[in-house]
RNA sequence: CGGGGUGUAGCGCAGUGGCUAGCGCGCAUGGUUUGGGACCAUGAGGUCGGUGGUUCGAAUCCACUCACCCCGACCA
């Protein structure tokens, strides 16, 4: 390709919309470019890179047993009230109408599809497993688009389904998924890390999603350094330190003037945070939740999401807290009635806790579980943080923002019982299909990427993602000798099946070089008349400081080698 | 959905009631330059996000509205 004929220029100011460091260099490159809030537009540079992902991801699932194939974007609305995941998506879908008023929507994402697809085909356990994938737009109206081409509401997703007889299968197309997992970010450059996740209100047995660690990554994940436990925050668990175990004294009233939050009880009582018992209301479904949990934790709200198994979960507001007869400030789960109360496990390690007493400016001391209340469930809904126990071992977890780039469930059968994907077993017996799906999201897995590779200057791709190997450069092109050998060596260099771009512009080396730089380019070459003069060339890694001079005579064979043995490490 | 912010040339910005709306970068033409974003000259490019209002007069004041960004809520 010739830079001259490129579409697309490159920027020397950094876009104010953009704010993530992906967002702002590709941007900058010219490889993308945003049409409305989370909508972009690949240009030629940044869609040769997206096709060099996509092609590794498909080597990947091919060599791992799937079968591409191609899915439609609009999906009648009736398979996703079949499913019930209509009201998990909810606003986050994209519905319409066509023009016989029959209702449409673009899909978020195809499971509903593949399995309709599936249920129509299979009928035996002969016709098991299948993996199906495909790699194509999916849309999600997601409440706030964010960081470029991290969060979008248009994006191509590849998307891996597994179809089984019986868990083994599953258990083992989740172990080669996730192999060919690893094997794709390694290749385009990224050190992902696998963590137990959530599997959402959708259930099923097992998920885990894989992480970039940065600090932009809007995901924060629990690390054990010890024993490798990791996990995401929505999921981890961890010890919590106790505290000094006493003995049950009687209940006490306190007046507490003024004194509202956690640490204004604590220090006007003069005990730690973890003496104290924290009230949080929240609204599940429309139902008024009181939650307890010790002073010194946060409420886990996935793990409270999926204990209560509703749908909507959000925070209580005054007025409805207030309608419920509770007093902000001083509430507490004692003497409380006709109201569910879920209770951390953390409220039976210690005792003696200050808590409210459901009267203004007024607290108890001594309260103690059960003996003083109890609750409607009491279960883990903490949430793990830096400085806690590991679940597993004795090392001290730590906390890390990460960047999703993939994530994958075991689902079980929940959809294919509602969609009536079944199978005839070996004894005749009718089967609901064993499912797994397993997503990545390849613009994102772009623009980590760069998040993960770049310095001052630019982008450095890894070789293996990059729009193109070779940025040939050729300076003083108005020399003859010097364009001449230039249009040669990118001859030649194609001929040999290398992605070259020839910056053929009359410009001065310095906005050459740059543009060299920003865009990333693996190995760039130089061809001028400085470095004719000696029947030599420079080449220089992008991510090496240091150039090296070749022989002109053999540079085609010469830079072949580069890449290759390149390519090997 | 709550809070905050921004919309003026392709990009980055200045312009708080007064004449023909500016600057830098980029772009075009000519010339001098040429190994890390050169210089000179000339030039093209604007519904000042939109609608309505106040005023002799609005990019500027008021109201409404749209778009985009950030924080939160939310989010496979």
């Amino acid at each position: 390709m010739y830079f001259s004929k490129l579409f697309g220029k490159t920027l020397k100011e950094i876009p104010t919309e953009a704010d993530s460091i992906s967002h702002q260099l590709l941007v900058r490159a010219g490889m993308i470019q945003q049409v409305a809030a989370g909508v972009y537009a690949y240009m030629p540079l940044g869609w040769r890179t997206l096709r060099k992902i996509e092609q590794i991801i498909r080597e990947e699932m091919d060599a791992a047993g799937g079968q591409e194939l191609m899915m439609p974007s609009l999906q009648p609305l009736e398979i996703w009230e079949q499913s019930g995941r209509l009201s998990s998506f909810g606003k986050t879908m994209f519905t319409i109408t066509d023009r016989k008023d029959h209702k449409l929507v673009l899909g978020p994402t195809h499971e509903e599809i593949i399995t309709d697809l599936v249920r129509r085909y299979v009928q035996s356990y002969r016709d098991l497993p299948l993996l199906p994938y495909q790699m194509q737009n999916k849309f999600r109206d997601e409440p706030r688009p964010r960081g470029g081409l991290l969060r979008v509401r248009e994006f191509i997703m590849k998307d891996l389904y597994s179809f089984d007889v019986d868990e083994k299968g599953l258990e083992m197309n989740y172990q080669r998924t996730v192999q060919a997992y690893k094997n794709i970010y390694s290749r385009c450059g990224l050190p992902a890390v696998m963590v137990e996740a959530d599997s959402g209100a959708i259930g099923g047995k097992a998920s885990h999603e894989f992480m970039l660690v940065t600090e932009s990554g809007e995901d924060m994940i629990i690390l054990c350094p010890k024993c490798g436990y990791a996990a995401n925050t929505e999921k981890a668990r961890s010890i919590k330190k106790k505290p000094a175990s006493t003995k049950p004294l009687p209940l006490e009233e306190i007046a507490t003037p003024g004194i509202k939050t956690i640490e204004e009880v604590a220090r006007f009582v003069g005990i730690d945070k973890n003496n104290t018992l924290k009230a949080v209301f929240y609204v599940a479904d429309g139902d008024i939740i009181f939650v307890t949990i010790r002073g010194d934790i946060e409420v886990n709200e996935t793990k409270l999401k999926n204990i209560l198994k509703c749908t909507d979960l959000h925070l209580a507001a005054d007025a409805e807290v207030k309608a419920a007869g509770l007093v902000a400030g001083s509430a507490s789960p004692i003497g409380l009635k006709n109201i569910k109360i879920i209770a951390d496990e953390s409220i039976t390690t210690g005792g003696n806790f200050v808590a409210g007493a459901n009267k203004p400016d007024t607290h108890l001391k001594n309260v103690n579980y059960p003996r003083d209340f109890t609750a409607t469930i009491v279960a883990d809904i903490a949430t793990a943080s830096a400085g806690d126990q590991c679940p597993g071992c004795d090392g001290i977890l730590q906390s890390q923002n990460g960047i999703e780039v993939g994530h994958v469930f075991k689902l079980g059968t929940f959809l294919s019982e509602r969609l009536g994907a079944y199978f005839l077993d070996s004894n005749g017996v009718s089967q609901p299909i064993i499912m797994g799906c397993y997503g990545i999201g390849v613009g994102r897995l772009l623009a980590a990427a760069v998040e993960q590779n770049h310095d001052e200057k630019g982008i450095i791709w890894p070789l293996p993602i990059a729009p193109y190997q070779v940025y040939l450069c050729g300076l003083r092109l108005e020399d003859a000798t010097v364009s001449q050998t230039a249009e040669t060596v990118y001859k030649g260099l194609i001929a040999k099946g290398i992605d070259v771009l020839f910056d053929d512009r009359i410009e001065s080396p310095g906005i050459k070089f740059n543009d060299a730089d920003l865009l990333g380019i693996p190995l760039r070459l130089t061809i001028s008349p400085r470095a004719l003069q000696n029947k030599s060339v420079e080449a220089k890694w992008r991510q090496e400081k240091q150039a090296q001079m070749l022989p002109l005579d053999g540079i085609i064979d010469a830079v072949e080698k580069m890449l290759t043995d390149k390519s090997k490490r």
